[in-house]
DNA sequence: TAATAAATAGTAATCATTCCTAATAAATAA
DNA sequence: TTATTTATTAGGAATGATTACTATTTATTA
C-alpha cells in the first residue's frame, strides 16, 4: 500500500478522539488540514484502515462510527446525549454457553446497553 | 385508530413467520393479497404496529427487520445464511453491574452473537 | 345518505454510503 | 534527475432503505 497524506490525516483524526466519530465528522475535521479532501476519500481510507486493523467500526442506528480503540470491547449508549462509552467485555463464558445450548459457533458478540449516562443525574 | 384491511394483512404476515422479515419482504407477500398496496403503507403500518406493542423491530446491519416475538429477547446471527435465531436473555444482573460500575441506568440491552449456525456443520 | 377525517397509493425527497472516472501523485527504474 | 507506472484522489453520480408529500379513497358517525 502506497503512502497517502490523506490517509495519515484521517488516522490522526480518528486517534484524536474517544467520541466514536462518523465519517462526516472526520471529513469536516480533515478539511481543516486538506481543504479539497473528498468524502469518498474519507470513506475509502476508513475502510482500508479498518482492514489493516488500525481502527474499528461501531454500528450505531443507521450510521457507522469509527473507533480508535481496537481492543475487543462493548458500549454503553446514552439515549439522551448519544454518547458511546467503552466497556470491557468478558465473553468466553457466554460463547461456550451459546455453543452448548444452540450449537452455534460465536465469532463476535455485539452488546450495547442503552440508557442514561452519569451526566444526567 | 381506524380499522384498515392493509394493516390487518401486514400484521398477519409478520405473525406468519419467525424469519424476522424486512419491510420489502412483507410488501411482496402483502401484494399477493392486495395487489396495489404501497411500500409506504407497509412502512407506516409496521411503525404503528410497533408503537402498539404488537410487533418489535430488530436492527440488522443497515436494515430493519420485524419480529412478531414481543418478549424481550436477543439473537444469534449466522454470518453464512444471515438467519436470526431468538434466544432468551437474563439481564438483571448485567444491568445492576453496569449501574454500579458506570453509574449508567440501563433501559435496554441489545446483544447479537455473530457466528455460524448449526446448519453449517 | 352525507359529512368528516383517517388511511392509502404513488411518487418525490432524504441521507448515508458506494461507485465511477479523469486527473494527480507516490514509487520505481532509467 | 527525469520518465514511467499505476495507486490514489476529487468530484460527482448512483444506490438503497426509509420517510415525506399529496390527491384520492374509505372507514366511521351523524
Ligand atoms: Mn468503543
Ligand atoms: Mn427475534
Ligand atoms: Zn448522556
Ligand atoms: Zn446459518
Amino acid at each position: 500500500m502506497r503512502y497517502s497524506y490523506q490517509r495519515e490525516i484521517i488516522l490522526d483524526i480518528v486517534r484524536s478522539t474517544k467520541t466514536h466519530p462518523t465519517a462526516e465528522w472526520i471529513h469536516n475535521k480533515a478539511q481543516k488540514k486538506i481543504k479539497a479532501i473528498s468524502l469518498g476519500t474519507v470513506y475509502r481510507n476508513l475502510g482500508l484502515l479498518e482492514n489493516l486493523g488500525k481502527i474499528q467500526t461501531v454500528k450505531d442506528n443507521n450510521v457507522v462510527r469509527y473507533d480508535c480503540n481496537i481492543e475487543p470491547h462493548n458500549h454503553l449508549k446514552c439515549k439522551i446525549c448519544d454518547t458511546l462509552i467503552d466497556i470491557p467485555v468478558a465473553n468466553e463464558a457466554m460463547k461456550k454457553n451459546v455453543k452448548s445450548k444452540y450449537n452455534f459457533d460465536v465469532d463476535d458478540i455485539n452488546i450495547t446497553f442503552i440508557g442514561t449516562c452519569s451526566k444526567h443525574n
